[in-house]
DNA sequence: ACAATACCGGACAAAATTGTCCTTAATTAT
DNA sequence: ATAATTAAGGACAATTTTGTCCGGTATTGT
């Protein structure tokens, strides 16, 4: 479904959202240790995300990243990492695949995919925090 | 969501399913042909719907494939290649997650996967066929 | 029998994804 | 100022996925 890098920014995203509301740092090997990940891809990830404008990250000591202070959705990390791809593309890989020119299971998957992007678009991080923090819900194992 | 070989597989199996509801074989160029796929890798991905069950083949001049006697739902091509992954492993890529060690978006995407599963465990070849016939359906370009 | 056809299967190659290492640059605290 | 800390970023390595090549084997038609 997500690709490897984008699960690794999901959890990312939720953990460090989940660690104070207000401007505390994570640094990577907080992170990567929270949501078990290898560190030095993990340091890529967090890359991606400051570029994308999702993270805000401080070097030297006392550095690290912190979620921008704005609500986040999980579709926007996905875009980040994977692309528009699972939004937009064909699930039988035609190039073009529309109402006009459909592939035979355009009807069928494009009834999943709303429900998906429904779930992605309207899912923000600060909904899944809370579950983290209070200790019912997981990034690893 | 789907692997290229799977994206291929499906649009294999359902070409077959549309090329004579009798017996006729379709050989490897026919259906590369007809889905618009590399020749050599699509031979591959024939012998492992050979394997699953899927498909029967017979060798020789005026040999081919063809899908075996039975009404086959997608998820079971998706299965024979992608194996089970979508349908039961975790989004976030945790090892386990389940009711009682869940990930902060199991429930979200619990209904997203039941939705997919539905579709993938009800949707028959024989139901995406006929606009393929027809000519309305596409599965290249 | 023999030649032509078409699938089988193993080895190999290319590309993409995942993951690592190491140097540089920025910032902080002493 | 200097040393310690931490992110940035480039190069590289491993793995997986995608794709190719070619000799072998079965089958058909003559």
């Amino acid at each position: 479904m997500f690709s490897k890098a984008c699960e690794y920014a999901l959890k990312i995203m939720i953990y460090l959202c989940s660690v104070e509301g207000e401007a505390k740092l994570a640094g990577l090997k907080d992170v990567s240790g929270a949501i078990d990940s290898p560190e030095a891809f993990t340091a890529k990830i967090l890359q991606q995300l400051v570029r994308a404008n999702l993270l805000d990250s401080l070097r030297g000591p006392s550095g690290g990243f912190r979620v921008v202070q704005r609500s986040i959705t999980l579709q926007e990390v996905v875009v980040a990492i994977d692309g528009e791809r699972l939004m937009s593309s064909c699930v039988l890989g035609l190039k073009e695949c529309s109402g006009d020119h459909p592939c035979p299971a355009h009807d069928k998957f494009m009834a999943v995919r709303d429900h998906l992007n429904g779930v992605l678009s309207t899912t923000y991080l600060s909904d899944l925090k809370g579950g983290v923090i209070e200790g019912n819900r997981f990034l690893k194992i």
